[in-house]
DNA sequence: TAGTAATCACTTTTT
DNA sequence: GTGATTACTA
């Protein structure tokens, strides 16, 4: 232990010796946390503590994991086992599945996430015939979460005029029978939400004294990371557990508070010493991560905003590079530009892609940038987005299995019984709907009882229902003895999912079936890790659990070597040695949203300090006087989080103006003699003729109004792709070239290139790639 | 009911 | 620029 000691400074060592009692650690970025963090844990066992009283509660999983990897190198493998260390909702979710009676829940009950919650809230809105434009599923599911993140149940809501007159002054006075229906036929599928994991342990804890203290007596020890980000459901229950032994380690730092969307309150921070007794407090400021021109920079940022604590954050490390500041034309130039600096940073460096990170605002600005890095054949992952447990076709799989384990679990159920087609359409499924609800039973037992219940149905539905209700069963039982691998591998097969999946030869259907064999891999992998547990419905159970409670970031395997590519919020508490913040423009970051009142916009400041702060070596600022945005090339100004730093820590590649009409910067690169217009204010639908007609007998038409084309195949949404790849509908936008003649078509698929004549007598060359024109000549 | 085409809604961030 | 939903047709 010594000897791990003694690599802590004087400021670090206090926190991590300071066994008992309330206490708060104020941790500037940088500043070597986790490592207090981690240290402080192994100095409590190494002081006697025994590793089951610790309760540890961080912000991912992959920290946990982290943290707890390094204790064990400390302590030793088989004590750190036993330390309960996760998020709050995979800690939570454990103790509510053991406690789950208690509450009227079954132990098995599964998980929704947000799309299971918006599906539900979705029907229910339609079953209450409420007009869809006025109660709009999003916002409504946010309303909801947000009333139980701070502890408003149905009934409280009921009881609170000010809350009802709110929702009637904003036009929707029946929200709270939404609410109620919401909740009843969540408890009624035996089904929590992300929230309910939070709401339902501060009811075990307040319904429950003999639970609490049984809780507190076992968690003596408690330390939270990332305390600023904690709401009201998560703060009393930190609070509850802690409010016996008292020994309550929180750690956080204000200036990095970014999730007051979700419920998050920074007061739970600034206010911890008056909600304790003789709090100790103690202060991280010296950064261990970055240059002084980085840190300075950051400080000059984060002295904008009035709420903050008294910090100083300063460091011992070199001066180092001034912060790049990079203007682009478009946001296309912004990821070349992006794609060719890494370039030449690997280069003159011999770096890994593993040094650099692109941090944006929005999940959609990841685009440009990733052509770019392809383009230049710069491997990178994109973390966030659609993650992969998101995926259609693998939450197809995972309903299947959660319908095994938890036969209520209306969501599930829906999304699979019709799919691969078995001829049981939405009448069938509305019938049944309204069965269930008449019965007051779940859906999977009226179908168990399709022969007894009184149902408006024909013999040929009630067959196919019939067997699909055996198919399930028969899986059940196939769960009590199979291991959860075995048994995912046949659901694949016997529900039909893999022949569905195997008729689609496109790259996108090979991509699925690629996608649904890491899942099984993954699985695998799982039940070799659980050996030991003997009940196979148990891991099962737990491996829906951990699946649904697991971020991106989780996922992430660490081996291949790639540039990161995420937003800021998921770049939280990660660091590289290169950073590129990109899209630092007006309305896009600070974002349109968050500029309505002072705290909206200090929290947009945090970010961009949050942003600033994950930079090591270099940070780089870009941004694009236009930028495509829901498909319009639309105009903006630079951020003022650019100006708002301290100049001299600033080294601008390009100069910082107004966005003027400049005919040197804004000459179309098409000759167009109207630049600034766009010429498709709407873009035309061209529609098509003649399915799959080959290539050579269709490139003369016209382009964008062609009506003589037919797309293969509408693979997503409303690209039309045209022989695979050609999208005929994007490149009237996308390219605003206006209209053409195509006069040659050379290969298919990705690399597919395309000369076209334009009517205002240009001939371009185009390179069609992942349904984007790009011009080669 | 299934399959296709058109329209909608989204873009703030996530457990 | 795209996934989801809805509308239409066979």
């Amino acid at each position: 232990m010594e000897k791990y000691l003694s690599q802590l400074n004087e400021a670090q060592l206090a926190p991590t010796l300071q066994k008992d009692g309330p206490m708060i650690v104020i941790a500037g970025a940088g500043s070597g946390k986790t490592r207090v963090l981690t240290y402080r844990i192994a100095y409590l066992m190494s002081q006697g503590v025994d590793a089951f009283n610790i309760l540890s509660l961080t912000f991912t999983n992959k920290a946990a994991r982290e943290m707890k990897a390094r204790i064990a190198t400390i302590v030793g493998e088989s004590e750190a086992k036993n330390l309960w260390m996760g998020t709050f909702h995979s800690v939570f979710a454990k103790i509510l599945r053991f406690e789950a009676d208690k509450l009227g829940y079954p132990s098995n009950f599964t998980i929704y996430d947000t799309q299971d919650s918006d599906r539900l809230i979705a029907s229910i809105i339609k079953e209450m015939n409420l007009d869809k434009e006025i109660y709009k599923t999003k916002q409504i599911r946010s309303r909801i979460s947000s009333y139980k993140n701070s502890l408003i149940t149905v009934k409280a809501y009921f009881q609170n005029p000010e809350l009802m007159e709110a929702d009637k002054m904003a036009r929707r006075p029946r929200l709270g029978e939404i609410y109620k229906n919401y909740v009843d036929r969540c408890f009624k599928a035996g089904v929590m939400d992300f929230d309910d994991l939070l709401l339902k342990t501060n009811e075990l804890l307040t319904r429950f004294p003999e639970v609490l203290a049984k809780y507190q007596d076992k968690f003596r020890y408690i330390l939270v990371d990332e305390y600023q980000d904690t709401n009201h459901s998560q703060y009393l229950i930190v609070r509850a557990l802690s409010d016996r032994f008292q020994n309550i380690c929180v750690v956080g730092d204000d200036a990095q508070s970014i999730y007051a969307f979700r419920g998050a309150n920074i007061n739970n921070i600034l206010n911890f010493q008056k909600d304790y007794e003789d709090v100790k407090l103690f202060r991280l400021e010296q950064n261990y991560r970055s240059t002084k021109n980085i840190v300075n920079a950051a400080n000059s940022i984060i002295d904008k905003n009035q709420t903050k604590l008294d910090k100083i954050v300063w460091t011992a490390n070199d001066e180092g590079a001034k912060i790049k500041v990079n203007r682009s034309l478009t946001d296309g130039d912004e990821g070349r530009f992006v794609a060719s600096s890494i370039f030449e940073n690997k280069m003159q460096n011999q770096l890994p892609n593993s040094d650099f990170a692109v941090l944006y605002r929005t999940n959609a600005q990841s685009r440009s940038i990733e052509d770019a890095l392809r383009k230049r054949d710069i491997p990178y992952r994109i973390y966030g987005g659609l993650s992969f447990y998101q995926r259609k076709e693998i939450k197809d799989v995972l309903s299947y299995l959660r319908l095994i384990i938890n036969p209520a679990d209306e969501e599930a159920l829906k999304r699979v019984i019709n799919y691969p087609t078995r001829g049981i359409g939405q009448t069938t499924m509305d019938r049944l709907v309204v069965a269930a609800n008449g019965y007051g039973k779940t859906i999977f037992e009226v179908l168990q009882n399709i022969d007894k219940v009184d149902v408006n149905i024909n013999s040929g539905a009630r067959n196919k229902l019939r067997d699909f209700t055996t198919l399930i069963e028969s899986f059940q039982v196939m769960n009590q003895t199979a291991n959860a691998f075995d048994l995912a591998e046949h659901v694949t097969k016997a529900s039909g999912l893999i022949r569905e999946l195997n008729k689609d030869s496109t790259p996108e259907g090979v991509a699925r079936m690629e996608n649904i064999e890491e899942l099984l891999n993954g699985i695998k992998d799982f039940v070799e890790g659980q050996k030991e547990i003997a009940d196979a419905t148990a891991s099962l159970a737990e491996f829906l659990e951990d699946v649904a409670l697991a971020t991106d970031l989780d996922a992430d395997k660490g081996d291949a070597d790639h540039v990161a590519l995420m937003t800021i919020h998921l770049a939280k508490g990660l660091e590289f040695p290169y950073v590129y913040i990109v899209g630092l423009e007006e309305d896009l970051f600070p974002s349109a949203m968050s500029m309505g009142t002072r705290s909206e916009l200090e929290e947009e400041r945090r970010l961009f300090y949050v942003a600033l702060t994950r930079a090591e070596k270099q940070a780089y600022l870009t941004y694009a006087l236009s930028r495509y945005r829901w498909g319009k090339l639309i105009d903006s100004d630079p951020s003022r989080f650019i100006e708002e730093i301290d100049e001299q820590y600033l080294d601008i590649i390009t100069p910082i103006e107004e966005r003027r009409f400049n005919p040197m910067l804004d000459a179309d690169i098409f000759g167009d003699p109207e630049p600034n217009k766009v010429r498709f204010k709407k873009p035309v639908q061209p529609t098509f003729k003649k399915k799959g007609a080959p290539v050579s007998k269709v490139v003369k038409k016209e382009l964008p109004t062609s009506k003589n084309l037919k797309p293969v195949s509408q693979t997503k949404g409303n690209t039309n792709l045209f022989d695979g790849k050609l999208a005929v509908g994007n490149m009237v936008e996308h390219l605003r070239f206006g209209k053409g003649e195509v006069l040659k078509i050379e290969g298919a698929g990705g690399d597919t290139k395309a000369e076209i004549k334009f009517n205002n007598g240009g001939v371009k060359k185009l390179l069609l790639r992942f349904a984007k024109l790009e011009v080669i000549g």
